[in-house]
DNA sequence: TCCCCTAAGAAATTTAATTCCCTCATACAC
DNA sequence: GTGTATGAGGGAATTAAATTTCTTAGGGGA
């Protein structure tokens, strides 16, 4: 991968409905050579895929909350249910476990506060869960599918910093 | 927007690269108004764009820091010249307002914990913040932009439950 | 020097998106 | 009840884009 596969990636980061013709005279070159990196950085699994984002507001899930949940070191039976069973809540759209005081942290969303209380239940009626706690959002100022590109490792033979 | 459009919903939110008439199919209409149900969307705003995901491993962003930000109650203008100061971080891929303890939360994607110290002396460098601590997620269990299409509202005049 | 390998590009071909035109059903006015 | 406007669907033609094929140019290594 060189700066001009990068320069593809950060494209269709942004928007993937681009014309291969159009990123090609984009990024400097030919529709055919275009077309080929990209196919290649699909079958190598760096373009894992292409979705369509929906507005949030419009879709009625504007509120998310971040769950905060600390367990009583389970067993790993326990840990793999548990994750089996947050994993498959549509709200849940961001679930990580972490080092330190919490053990799991959730983005959930979903359409109000009490929707969220709805959710709340149908979580806890399905797994027992030591200590939770929510933190609401109250504004969502930045939100972007987009990663930096910068850390990417490059062959620099014709070095350029696109 | 009835079912059939939340039905394409669900299904460009997966993969954007299905082609109409493919989509069509499985909506069980025939191209073209499926073709117009989806511009209409677009125009409409509730698909807000299409775009690539990549891999974060092999994009070498693999770790996600949460980052926990108190102010002290600072003025309007510290506050815009915050937002502004963070929000063109490539780094930063999540930034909201929150209630309660915390101020600011950030999600933010970088190599490894080493990256992650440069970052956090080139984000104070840049702006004054009263408490700042990290969580570092040790694995990501899910991540998903597709937002749950169950609390659309949607005309019923035929309903369905797809 | 010659050959081989890799990447680029032009042109042809195939496939998919988009438009055009027609039909049907519902609703509302007269 | 009849006429008509409106909105949604569908088939076929058209346009645009993706994909393939074939050819060319550059850069080592034998």
């Amino acid at each position: 991968m060189d700066r001009l596969d990068r320069k593809i990636l950060r494209l269709l980061q942004e928007d993937s409905t681009l014309a291969v013709a159009d990123l090609a005279k984009k990024v400097g070159l030919s529709t055919t050579p275009c077309w080929r990196r990209i196919q290649k950085m699909e079958e190598d699994g760096v373009i894992r895929k292409r979705v369509a984002l929906l507005d949030p507001v419009k879709i009625n899930t504007k509120v998310t909350v971040f769950v905060s949940i600390r367990t009583n070191s389970h067993s790993t039976e326990w840990l793999k249910r548990f994750s089996e069973v947050i994993v498959e809540f549509p709200e849940v759209v961001e679930f990580y476990r972490m080092s330190g005081e919490v053990d799991y942290l959730l983005r959930v969303v979903v359409p109000d506060i009490g929707a969220y209380d709805a959710f709340y239940k149908r979580m806890i009626a399905r797994i027992e869960i030591r200590d939770v706690s929510s933190a609401f959002a109250m504004e969502q100022i930045k939100y972007t599918t987009e990663l930096p590109l910068d850390y990417m490792v490059v062959d620099n033979q014709k070095s350029g910093d696109d």
